[in-house]
RNA sequence: GCCGACAUAGCGUAAUAGGUAGCGCAACUGACUUGUAAUCAGUAGGUUGGGAGUUCGAUUCUCUCUGUCGGCACCA
C-alpha cells in the first residue's frame, strides 16, 4: 500500500481534500474559521474554530455528504498570487489567517487557492479540480489546542483520508480495523496476559500468570545480555527522599508528574519516577580509580509516574512500569566506545526480536527554551556535538529533533509505531554531563586529580511493560517459543487409552524445562485443538494409538495446518533449536 | 489535564418511543469416549459502572462522579 507522505500525487490529493472538507464545513457552519490543514501519515486534518459548536458523529456524516456534493459539482481549483498587504486586507476578518500571514516578511508573494465559493490561503500544490477527489472518508475528530499549546484555545480537528480509487481506500480502512485487532490491550485481555481494575486504580495494570511468565523471560533475557557486557545489577528502593530529586533537578522539572510527596516524621518522600539518583548514590558510595571505569550499574527498576489520565494506554503507558535501566559511568575517552557498545546492544536485541521497523532520532535541546534545559550552553555544545559525531562514526541513520532532549542532556532515541496511536520510544541512550556534576561524582585520574565522570543513561527494552506491548502487537499474540506462556499443549486422543502415554511425554518435556499443558478434559479432539490454536500455543501435541504404538509424537505448530510425526528425540532437537535461535 | 464518544453477566453483543433485560461463547451438572478449528442436553450467572434528580414507575430522560476509547497536550 502506498504511503501518503511518500507519494506526491497522494499528498496533493489529501491536501486538496482538506480544502474540500473546509469548504463543506464552511457551507454547514458559516461562522467556521480555519487554522491549518496539513497532510499527515494517516491522511489529512484541518483545525477549525467552530465557536461553541462541537462536532458529533452525525455532523461528520453531514460534512462528508456535503463534500461529495461539492466534488460532484466539479469546480476547478485556481491558484492566485497576492502580496502580503493584499492578503492582510482580504483576510482581515479572519484572525487565524492574519496570524499566518503576519509571519511572512514584507514583500512576500502569498498564494491562495479558490474552488467555487471557497478560498483558502495555501502554499499548494493542489489537484486541478475537486472532481478528482472522490474516494475519501472522514475518519475521526477531536479537540486540538491552537498551535499545539495547551494554554491556547481548543479547536476542533477533523481527520480524513483520500485515495485514488475505492479499492485503495477500502484497503486502508481495512488496515485500520485490522490494527484494532492487534492492539495489545485486546490481545492482553483475550490471552489472559494482564488485567486492570478500577478498585486498584487506573493506569495500574496487573500481570496475570501468563503475563508474568513473559515478563520474567524478558527480565532474564536482558540481564543475561548485560552481565556478559560487564553490567552489575543492583536493587534500590521505589521510594526516595524529595531532597534526592531536588539534588538531581528532577523535582523542579517533573514534580507535577510525580505522585505527591508523603510526609513522614518531618521528612518528605516520593515514589520514584526514575532511577538515576539512586544509581548516582551507588556510584558515590565508594572511591573510584580511572582504572575501574566504565562502571555499569543496571537495574530492572519499578518506577511510578503520575501520568496524565488521557495518556494512559494499557501496559504501553501506565503509572507504574518497570525500566530496563542502567547508568554507565565513563571517562571522556571512554564515552565514544561505551556509547557504541550500547548501540550494538540495542541492535543485537532487535535482531533477537526481529524488530526492523524503527526510527533513530538524535534528540537535541531547544536553545530558546531556557526553562526546560539545564542552563549551560558549553555543556550542551559539547554533549550534542559529541553525540552527533559518535552517531556519524557508527554510520547510523537518524533525524535530528529539536526540543526532544532530556533536561540534562541529548539522547539517541529509537522509536517505533504501535498498532494504534502515536510513535513512542522503545530504546534510548542519553549523554549526561549534568547529573554527575550535581551529585559531585568523582574518579581519580592517572594524574592523581579528581575528575567528574560522564554518565550514559540507557534503556534497551525501555520499560519491560512497553516492550511487552510492542512484542504482543508485532506478533499478534503468537509469541516466539521462548516467550510463550504455554509452549507445548498436549492433547490425548482418548483419555482412557492414551493419557498414560501423554503423561510420560508431559513429564519428559517438563523435565527438560518447557512450559507444558496437558489437556485431559473430556472434550472432543477438534474442540481442544481449536482452543489450543485460539490460545496461540506454539506447539499442540496430539497423542493417540498411532503414537503409542510407534512410540513417537504428532504435533501441529501454530499457524500451520499440517501435522508432523516425529520421534521424541527429533522433537527435542527442534525445540532446542528454536529456543536457541529465539524463533 | 483538555475536547468528544462510550459503559448491559467473565468475554462478545441484543432490546426497551420510560413498564426492572435476551442471545452466543466461557463456567457449572449430566450424557457421549471422541484422530486434527466448536458433541448434545440442562443449570446458574445481571442492583443494565456508582450516586442523585424527574416520574406512579428509570437500564432508557437529566445532572454528577468513576472508568474506557479516539484525538490534543505531556512523556525524565
Amino acid at each position: 500500500m502506498k504511503r501518503i507522505l511518500d507519494d506526491e500525487r497522494l499528498s496533493m490529493m489529501n491536501h486538496s481534500c482538506a480544502h474540500l472538507m473546509a469548504q463543506a464545513v464552511k457551507h454547514l457552519y458559516p461562522n467556521a474559521l480555519f487554522w491549518v490543514g496539513p497532510v499527515v501519515e494517516e491522511g489529512f486534518y484541518y483545525d477549525i474554530d467552530l465557536g461553541d459548536v462541537t462536532i458529533t458523529d452525525e455532523d461528520l456524516e453531514k460534512i462528508e455528504k456535503e463534500m461529495k456534493k461539492i466534488s460532484k459539482d466539479g469546480k476547478r481549483i485556481y491558484r492566485e498570487e497576492i502580496t502580503r498587504e493584499e492578503a492582510l486586507e482580504r483576510f482581515k476578518n479572519d484572525p487565524y489567517k492574519i496570524d499566518l500571514i503576519e509571519r511572512f516578511e514584507d514583500g512576500t508573494v502569498i498564494s491562495c487557492y479558490t474552488q467555487g465559493d471557497f478560498t483558502d490561503l495555501c502554499r499548494g500544490p493542489h489537484v486541478d479540480s475537486v472532481k478528482e477527489l472522490k474516494y475519501f472518508k472522514l475518519t475521526k475528530f477531536s479537540g486540538a489546542y491552537w498551535k499545539g499549546d495547551a494554554n491556547n484555545k481548543m479547536l476542533q480537528r477533523i481527520y480524513g483520508v483520500c485515495y485514488e480509487n475505492e479499492e485503495d481506500l477500502n484497503e486502508y480502512l481495512g488496515e485500520l480495523e485490522e490494527a484494532k485487532e492487534r492492539d495489545h490491550r485486546k490481545i492482553g485481555k483475550d490471552l489472559g496476559i494482564f488485567m486492570s481494575d478500577d478498585l486498584v486504580g487506573k493506569g495500574l495494570p496487573m500481570y496475570l500468570p501468563k503475563g508474568y511468565i513473559i515478563w520474567e523471560e524478558l527480565e532474564n533475557y536482558i540481564k543475561q545480555k548485560e552481565r556478559k557486557l560487564g553490567y552489575q545489577h543492583v536493587m534500590t528502593p521505589c521510594v526516595g527522599n524529595v531532597e534526592l530529586y531536588k539534588t538531581s533537578g528532577h523535582w523542579d522539572h517533573y514534580k507535577e508528574n510525580m505522585f505527591p510527596a508523603m510526609e513522614v516524621e518531618g521528612e518528605s518522600f516520593v515514589l520514584r519516577p526514575m532511577n538515576c539518583p539512586h544509581h548516582m548514590m551507588i556510584y558515590a558510595n565508594s572511591l573510584h580509580s580511572y582504572k575501574d571505569l566504565p562502571i555499569r550499574i543496571g537495574e530492572i527498576a519499578h518506577d511510578f509516574r503520575y501520568e496524565a489520565s488521557g495518556a494512559l494506554k494499557g501496559i504501553e503507558r501506565g503509572r507504574h512500569f518497570c525500566q530496563n535501566d542502567a547508568h554507565l559511568f565513563v571517562t571522556p575517552e571512554q564515552m565514544k566506545d561505551e556509547f557504541k557498545r550500547v548501540v550494538d546492544l540495542i541492535f543485537d536485541v532487535y535482531k533477537d526480536f526481529n524488530i526492523t521497523d524503527y526510527r533513530c532520532v538524535l534528540s537535541l535541546r531547544d536553545p530558546e527554551d531556557k526553562k526546560k534545559y539545564h542552563p549551560d550552553d558549553e555543556m550542551w555544545e559539547k554533549a550534542e556535538n559529541g553525540l552527533r559525531t559518535v552517531l556519524n562514526e557508527l554510520g547510523i541513520e537518524y533525524t535530528e529533533e529539536i526540543g526532544e532532549a532530556a533536561f540534562y542532556g541529548p539522547k539517541l532515541d529509537v522509536n517505533v509505531k504501535p498498532a494504534v496511536g502515536n510513535e513512542y520510544t522503545l530504546s534510548t541512550c542519553q549523554l549526561d554531563f549534568c547529573l554527575p556534576a550535581k551529585f559531585d561524582l568523582k574518579y581519580i585520574d592517572k594524574d592523581g586529580e579528581k575528575k567528574t565522570p560522564i554518565v550514559l543513561h540507557r534503556a534497551i527494552l525501555g520499560s519491560l511493560d512497553r516492550f511487552m506491548a510492542y512484542i504482543l502487537e508485532e506478533t499478534k499474540g503468537a509469541l516466539p517459543l521462548w516467550l510463550s506462556p504455554v509452549q507445548i499443549n498436549i492433547i490425548p486422543v482418548n483419555n482412557e487409552y492414551h493419557l498414560e502415554y501423554a503423561k510420560g511425554i508431559y513429564n519428559k518435556l517438563v523435565e527438560a524445562g518447557y512450559r507444558v499443558n496437558l489437556d485431559d478434559r473430556n472434550e472432543k479432539l477438534g474442540y481442544k485443538i481449536r482452543e489450543s490454536i485460539v490460545n496461540k500455543n506454539p506447539y499442540t501435541l496430539i497423542l493417540g494409538q498411532k503414537e503409542v504404538d510407534a512410540n513417537n509424537i504428532s504435533y501441529r505448530m501454530y499457524s500451520e495446518e499440517e501435522t508432523h510425526t516425529v520421534s521424541m528425540d527429533e522433537f527435542s532437537k527442534e525445540l532446542n533449536n528454536r529456543m536457541r535461535t529465539r524463533k
